[in-house]
This record gives C-alpha cells, structure tokens and sequence, in this order.
DNA sequence: CTTGATTCCGAAAGCGCTTTCGGAATAGCG
DNA sequence: CGCTATTCCGAAAGCGCTTTCGGAATCAAG
C-alpha cells in the first residue's frame, strides 16, 4: 500500500508539482502530451488524491450527510438501506463521499448540526422524517449549510424537500373504501410530531368529509410505527363498539399488526373486515391475506435526492427543488366490499363470532 | 455560520496557534490557566477543528467506512440501519465518522476498496455478509486497511470478525422437529456463494445426520433472499410427492414466503406443518401464524463491531478480535408436533385437501 | 531577424491544523 | 545571590494538495 503522492509523481516524471496537479484536473494550460505522460503514470501507481489535502485546499468538502433518524436502532428501517444506496450513486456521479450522522437523542440533533456545520465536514445534508415543527430545518437555514429534506414539515415554503402526496393518497383510499361501500372507516396512525402521519391523518379525514361519512374520533387510532403499534391500535378499534368495517393504516408494517389483530379476532381481512397499508412494502404480498396499500416510489427516491441536493449545493435556489410525487393504489386482498351481514353482526354483537 | 479558525482564536487571546491547538488538544506543557482560558474562548465561540486540516497534519482519518453490500437496492435491508446505529454510537465514542460506501456492481467492490486505502479517507473498514471466498477480504489485507468482517468467510482464521454461529442454530433446530417427530424436514437455503448460506445449509445437514434421518437432497432449495424467494422455493418442495413435514428457512423474510405457500395449498403452519426462520425479525410476531425463529442479538452487534473495530485501529492483532455469539430459538406457532394423520394425508394425496 | 502574442510549465503561497524544538521566565537549591 | 532544573509558551516546519502569477520557450507575423 505505497502511498502515492503529488511530489512523488512529479519527481518521477520530472515535472513540478503544480503542473501534475493541473494535469490530472484536466487545466487547459497543460500540453496534451504531458497531459497523458501524467495520467498514465498516475494509473500505473493508482494514484489517488489525498483528500483531506484537496479539501483543505479547495475548501469543498465532497461529501454530504445523511441525518440518520434518531431512535431507528429499536425499529428496523426498511428504507433506510434503500435511500442510501440511491443517495450514494448520486454522489458517486462526482465521487463525493456519503457520510451518516446520528446523536445519541432527538434534543442533541442540533448539537449534530451545529458541529457538521462548523467543522465543514460536509457540503450538504440530507433530512430524513420532520417533525411537524422542525427545529432542525430552522438550523439548517440559520448555519446557512445546504439541505434537503426527505418529507416535509408542516410548513414548507422555503426549502428544497422530496415527499410522497400520502394526503391525497390518503383521501383516495377513503374514496375507494366508499366505493366498496364501507361507511364507519377506521384510521392507525402514527404520533403526529411526525408530520407524515399528521398529513396522512388530515388526508383520512378530508376523504371522510368528502365521502359525506360520520367523521367519528373514535374511529382513529394512534399507535407507534411498526407492527406492533399496529395491533394494539387495531385492538383498540376492533373491540369498541362502534367497530369500523375498514382500516386504514399509515403504514404498512402497523397494517401487517392490524391484520393480526383482525385475525385474532377471528374476522378474515378482505372479507369482514378492509385493512388497507401505506408504503407498498414487498413483504406485504405474503402476509394473510396479501396487504393491500398505497405504494411509493422507494425505488426512485435515493437517488433523486441526492440529484437534487447536488443542484442546491451548485448554487441551485432551494425552492426550485420541491418535488411531490404521487402513491398509487395497489390492491391486494386484505381489502374488499362490505358485507352488510357483517355489518349487522358488529352492530349488534360487537363483533363476529 | 462564521467559521472560526484557530488562528482567529490566538489573536484573540495574544497567543501563538501552536498554544491554543495544544491547550485544546490537553497537552501536558500548557498551564491550567491558559487552557481554561483558551477552551472558554473556544466553547463561546463554538470553535470545531476544520477536520480536513487536522486529518492533514495528523495523518490519522478518523473515520471508517461501512461496505454496502451490492445490490440492495431492490431488497430492504431490514438489519443495515441498526448496523449503522450501532457503528456511529461506537465511533462517536471518539468523534469519528461514518462513511457508508457502495460500488456500482459486485464486480467493482475490489476498485473502490482499492480506492479507500489509497486515497486516505478512513482509517478502517466493515464488511458484511462475505462471500464463501471473498476477494475483498484478501484485498483489504493486501492493501494492509485495518477491517471486520460482519459474518466470516469459509476460511476465518486470519482476520477479525463478528458472527452468530448459525450452524449450531440449525443443528439445534433440526434437534427440536426431530424431538417434535418430524423425520422429512425440508430446507429453504440462500445462494451459497454466501457464506452464511453455506453455513446454515452445513448445520441444517448436519443435524439431519445427527438426528439420523434420511437425508435426502431432494429435501432442500436453495432460493433468493426475501419473501419471494421463499415462496417459491416452498412452492417446489411442497408441491413435490415426498413432502416435508417441516421446513427450516435461511432467513425470516423466506419463511414468511414460505408460511404463504403453505396457507395456498391449504397446509395450517404450525400444525399441517411446521415453519422455522432464522434472524428474529420482529415482524414475526405478526405473521399467520406467529413464526418461530432463530434469533440472533442484532442490536448488539453494530456496536460491538464498532468496538471492535477501534481497537483493531488502534494496533490489536485482528485475530484477537474474533467474536461468535449464539442464536436462540424463540417458539411462537409456527412449528409444532409431527401429527400422524397429517403424515399419511401427506404421502397419499400429496397435500392436504 | 525583431517583435508581440501564445503556449506551456516552474515557483511559491497558502488552506488550517499539529508537533517539535528551543528559549524566556520562573522556581528550587545550596 | 548565583546556578541548575522546571514550567510554559512562541516560532516554524510541514502535512499534500490547489491555484495564481510570472517567465521561458515557442510561434506567427511584420
């Protein structure tokens, strides 16, 4: 493992330092000829620039971090995995380095920031899941370090965010289980600091206005993300007494919950009882029955993120880069017409046998 | 977002920069007093090392890199985000950095290791999930970057690893569906250019020859990672005249495929036949029925790594550094006793009606 | 063959920090 | 009070690279 390294490659080829370096950054005061004469001879000794000395020199970090959400060791993060491979071949573009940061609690994030900030670690960050309110997106403009946020918060004027319209998709989903026929639609959501869950609330109770339903509060659920949220909220719902004849879950993992709970329950989901997720999660075609939701475009995200960033770090305004893309239906089985029998059992049994 | 240098802070105090970087950095000639006063200035000023600067002078990157394992993009990883909780809260121990790097394709893992060592940016390395032989293993040793493999290859002697004896775990579990009667347990294996593939399918043989059962090879196959690839490996052995009583999965997110292929063809989990994971995902406990697993410690593991890997940095001999740690099963519904009637249905129909 | 414009490269400064070295100031001792 | 041993800090070099600037060599034109 030689080391290479600037001074090295221009005594061997007898050339100053400076001149290697233009030539290998392609300066166009440097001869075609020498030009290849160096750039041969760095492949032959794979050469890499140091890069603590190229950005101590350039003052550009070439790198970019990704705010790992905090509290994600408990929950396994689908999509984390997922985000950064398609972050890290957007930065790969231009070599530029992915880097992950947590803190140790929500309430030492801006300290996390601060520090990014002030160290020039990186050029760029990327957010991942605001709050509501989001404290961190006010630091973020206030350090002046360029940003994109994964999601948005409630307000979202004034910065670059990439989100899913989980409202509309939401309110779809109300349309759709109206169609079926259902009436008394029940809603899983997730704490509404997030501000996803909150838009996906607001999404739920805009379609049941919309669909002229009876907008019960009895009817919604909070829980925590992941299946078991799920199902303990589900419980909640299932054994009251004005028991919904469909579910709506913000997202799939607590839907997959809400299916046991369902089962538990002896109720058979797509059947006597809609149970409908939101992410579109693989795993969902094999639960019992296979989940029906409203599926993202995960695929895409990653690295449609980092393009973006990338812009903003060239100069680019942030609120030239807000994208909103759209979730579509995918139906599966866990969901279905109502079944007035159904129905009349709830009604008058609280439940089915 | 004025970025203070240390040269700001000198003039600040009247002192010589050298004075302030070694009252910052404890050295032992600076006296209480200045080093109070300089850490005071420092703190109000929320002063942070310019990283590249120092990493320049010192020479030491302070910072490790995580191997994305190629081609996980389409899967969601369901163990790459606590991974990564786990790797930053060691490394925050010291202040260090976590980088997350990726090749485009398998093909060109061994050019972007090449290109970390080169290029200086970390100072040490995890690998996941190696290959039976894997190049990149004898590649980090060439290139002398300190590293960890997360898993072990099939040759394990000469480098530092963190692994969960999954061999064991699965001579354990033929033990227990030998113990509950089963005497044809079939095996849903990974490709075994992975390692861990090889590993378990070797304990799930070595069990059925412990157990003395007949081992029939017709009994295993091998699918792809995931719920899908589950679901059709189950399909093959399932649908075969010599039907197992049993199946044992590579991983959980297979056995949830296979649970599916068993509920299609009317085969009751957990009593027409039995279904183990391995890894203990949570999700588990929600699926129809409950799976019973293998589970391995995963929250521990990042972490420890980390550790591990630090200490590897710090000049330990990476063969002092080779953890096994032991998987459980855990029992929920998914598995149960041989039942006779089941047995015989089985061999004359093919299949439960 | 001289002159002015080009082409190409060397020299040197500087990015912000660490670390060695030497020396001034102070303390301890006889 | 003089001398050596300590304590503490300043000065300066250097980490490996980029980038500006100026000058030597080459060219074309007169």
């Amino acid at each position: 493992m030689a080391r290479v390294s600037l001074k090295f490659l221009a005594s061997e080829l007898g050339l100053a330092e400076g001149t290697v370096s233009r030539a290998l950054n392609d300066y166009p005061d440097i001869s075609e000829a020498t030009r290849t004469r160096v750039k041969a001879l760095a492949d032959q000794y794979d050469y890499r620039a140091n890069h603590s000395a190229r950005r101590l020199a350039t003052g550009v970090a070439e790198a970019v971090a990704y705010l790992m959400p905090p509290n994600t060791g408990s929950i396994s993060e689908p999509f984390v995995a997922q985000l950064l491979t398609g972050l890290g071949q957007s930065l790969a573009t231009r070599g530029w380095d992915l880097l992950v940061v947590q803190s140790p609690s929500a309430e030492q994030e801006g300290d996390a920031i601060r520090r990014l900030a002030s160290s020039g670690k990186v050029s760029g960050v990327v957010l991942s899941r605001p709050y509501k309110e989001d404290a961190r997106i006010k630091l973020l403009q206030e350090v002046g370090l360029p940003f994109i946020v994964h999601g948005r918060a409630q307000n979202y004027a004034d910065y670059a965010w990439y989100d899913v319209d989980s409202e509309t998709a939401f309110m779809d989903a109300v349309d759709h289980l109206a169609m079926l026929g259902h009436r008394r639609i029940g809603f899983i959501g997730a704490p509404t600091y997030y501000n996803f869950a909150q838009t996906r609330l607001d999404g739920f109770r805009k379609g049941v206005m919309h669909n002229g339903l009876p907008a019960d509060e009895a009817l919604i659920e909070i829980g925590e993300i992941g299946d078991s949220g799920g199902e303990r909220a589900a419980s909640v719902l299932l054994s009251s007494a004005k028991q919904p004849t469909a579910i709506l879950c913000a997202t799939d993992t607590q839907a997959i919950g809400a299916l046991a709970a369902a089962r538990a329950r002896n109720l058979t989901p797509g059947q006597d009882i809609s149970i409908i997720g939101y992410d579109g999660l693989d795993i969902g075609r094999h639960t019992n029955p296979p989940l029906t939701t409203m599926a993202q475009p995960q695929a895409y995200s990653g690295r449609q993120i980092g393009d973006m960033l990338l812009a903003i770090i060239d100069g680019g305004s942030p609120t030239d880069f807000q994208e909103l893309r759209s979730a579509e239906l995918v139906r599966r089985l866990s969901d279905g017409p109502l079944r007035p029998t159904t129905l009349e059992t709830n009604i008058f049994h609280g439940g089915k046998k």
